[in-house]
RNA sequence: CGGGGCGUAGCGCAGCCUGGUAGCGCGCGGCCUUUGGGUGGCCGAGGUCGCCGGUUCAAAUCCGGCCGCCCCGACCA
């Protein structure tokens, strides 16, 4: 029984004043979940029946890809995080029990589905297996935010495939692509698979699914030619500039006193931003000092380096800079440097730029690259709209929630764990990783933020929490109460899920919540349309209205719901 | 971790500068009214003013410390 009267559910007029983001801010308003502390949440009936049907359609899918559900702790042995090698990320809540046994919270679940694969597979004949289950994941973020979108604890499907060999981590990995494929579809979300960062723990490939909404924290790469990718990684063919002065035939110094940005020397110098050189003196793990260079109209993209140099970086600080170079920020550049340079490919075949002079309030101009200095060439820039990716498509950049991932770990776990099989040859070989991750909580926010209106929430289908929001107007014990108690229990003969509005509510509060809610669909029982033999109907994507013949309601009900996105 | 902001009733806020009985709107309870788009009226309940300390005859208000929450950035297997 889904009767408004007694279901809890606390909507307000007004979200908290510190909610920013949409998604956000309809949870809470709604009356779907309620905030404990920083990144911390309590799931209400609403909101937890939309994240079942989330988990439910991934469950379905992944199922039908031969996955098998199960259930591993969230305490764990440190030791087993110390073996990974991850007992030392921060983000990780450590803790003690009474005897002083350390223990953590599990992120994620590779070590102990690892410790148990080690254990357990012996044989080829045991191979492949996928993995999963929903539990929480506890991570200690040093900055929750959003509402649900990113919280210190919340609930996730990580699935984990094991192959004897890179070809069957492939087909596994297939296998996800078109589970995840079918779950963001069947969630009814605007969604993109995108390339991701492989990071530097050692990944083979990655891909990551991104659901475009304003609230998101990730950008994309998109082309109407197909290409997707996750800025971090994206690589385009840059916009050629517009204004290139001629080219000298050496450097020469120019006095630009104080200007030490890209905006300074264009307006002192009058040449546009991508005829100068931007140069960052960065200090890289294991390789020391080094420059750099961008034009002076794209920004460094700190992933691409980090893949091209193989290593961490940091930039230098203001006393190295002064050592290296005998200049302070923005004044330095490549020709005469004492470090090795690496210059973007953006920066290949352009002459006349303008350069920092390693001097104070002095830069040089016409330096051509190759020429004038000789630097180690990388795609190591951020692209930027307009943009031309590598299948001839022009670049666009969308905030995003990243909704889901999936990874080819490789060996990374099963070499510290020892999780080997023998193959036919009675030779032992060590079992090939993938794992999988989508976080249900981001499904249903990103669904919220996509399809929300001037209204409220406006649900897919597949996630809303309840199918229909059964409207009864009038006072009790009038007719058109007899006859909506009668619709109730029609409607879910057919098969929907109810929620009816009975309060001793105004017809406009009543209409106000249904829609700030968002069922897929609006039934009306009035004496206005009940004294023409009708129900009312609004679907809420739209609010577009219309009648049902009281004689068959609840039938006609369900296959116009049957029709909605 | 760096920068900024906030903390007064369930929610949104005023009061603080200039110390002197803690307020408003919404929501909540009762009665009446209204019932197809947040009806109107009357009555009422509800607050250790984030916490600790200091100054003062007197602190929501001034001073110090702490805690919590939010935003931007950094970070994000």
């Amino acid at each position: 029984m889904t009767r408004l009267s007694s279901f809890f559910l606390p909507t307000t007029r007004e979200a908290p004043a510190e909610a920013e983001a949409l998604s956000h801010r309809l949870i809470v308003r709604a009356g779907l979940a309620r905030q404990v502390g920083a990144g911390m949440w309590s799931w209400l009936p609403a909101g937890w029946r939309a994240h079942r049907n989330a988990e439910q359609i991934v469950r379905e899918e992944l199922d039908a890809i031969g996955g098998q559900e199960m259930l591993m702790p969230v305490i764990q042995p440190a030791e087993l995080w110390k073996r990974s090698g991850r007992y030392d990320i921060d983000e990780l809540f450590k803790l003690h029990d009474r005897r002083d046994a350390e223990l953590v919270l599990a992120m994620t679940h590779e070590e102990v589905v690892t410790t148990h694969v080690s254990r357990e597979i012996r044989s080829y004949r045991d191979l492949p297996k996928i993995l999963y289950h929903f539990q929480t994941k506890e991570r200690d973020e040093p900055r929750p935010r959003a509402g649900v979108l990113r919280t210190r604890e919340f609930i996730m499907k990580d699935s984990y495939s094991f192959d004897r060999d890179p070809e069957g981590l492939e087909t596994s990995y297939q296998l996800h692509v078109g589970a995840y494929d079918r779950i963001f579809d069947r969630a009814g979300l605007e969604w993109y698979r995108v390339e991701s960062d492989v990071g530097m723990m050692g990944g083979l490939a990655a891909h990551e699914y991104m659901a475009p909404c304003p609230a998101g924290e990730n950008d994309v790469a998109l082309s109407d030619a197909g290409y997707a990718a996750n800025v971090e990684i994206a690589s385009a063919t840059a916009q050629p500039v517009d204004g290139l002065p001629e080219p000298l035939d050496a450097p020469e110094e120019v006095e630009t006193p104080g200007a030490t940005t890209i905006d300074d020397l264009t307006r002192m110098l009058g040449v546009p931003a991508g005829a100068t050189i931007k140069a960052f003196p960065v200090i890289a793990d294991g390789r020391g000092p080094l420059l750099v260079l961008v034009r002076g109209d794209h920004r460094l993209n700190e992933f691409k380096l980090a893949n091209t140099l193989g290593a961490r970086s940091r930039p230098a600080e203001a006393a190295e800079v002064r050592d290296l170079f005998g200049a302070v920020g923005g004044f330095i550049g490549p020709v005469g440097a004492r470090v090795p340079v690496l210059a973007d490919e953006a920066l290949r075949g352009l002459h006349g730029l303008v350069a920092g002079g390693n001097k104070p309030d002095i830069h040089l101009r016409g330096v051509e690259p190759g020429r004038d200095f000789e630097p180690e060439w990388a795609d190591v820039r951020r692209v930027e709209p307009g943009d031309t990716c590598p299948n001839g498509g022009v670049i666009r950049v969308e905030p995003a929630i990243e909704v889901g991932n999936i990874f080819k770990l490789g060996t990374r776990y099963s070499e510290p764990f020892g999780a080997r099989y023998l193959d036919e040859q009675g030779e032992e070989q060590l079992i090939w990783m993938g794992c999988y991750g989508i976080g249900p909580a981001r499904i249903v926010a990103a669904a919220i933020e996509q399809y929300a209106d001037e209204q409220g929430i406006s649900w897919p289908r597949s996630l809303a929490p309840f199918d229909v929001e059964l409207v009864a107007l009038g006072k009790d014990g009038e007719e058109a109460r007899t006859v909506s108690d009668r619709l109730y229990d029609e409607l879910r003969a057919a098969g929907l899920d109810v929620l009816y509005d009975e309060r001793t509510a105004s017809a406009g509060e009543k209409f106000t919540d249904a829609e700030l809610l968002g069922c897929p669909l609006r039934l009306t029982v009035g004496k206005k349309s009940l004294e023409a033999g009708e129900v009312d109907a609004q679907v809420r994507r739209g609010q577009e209205k219309r009648s049902l013949p009281l004689e068959g309601a609840a039938e006609a009900a369900a296959e116009l719901w049957a029709t909605l996105p």
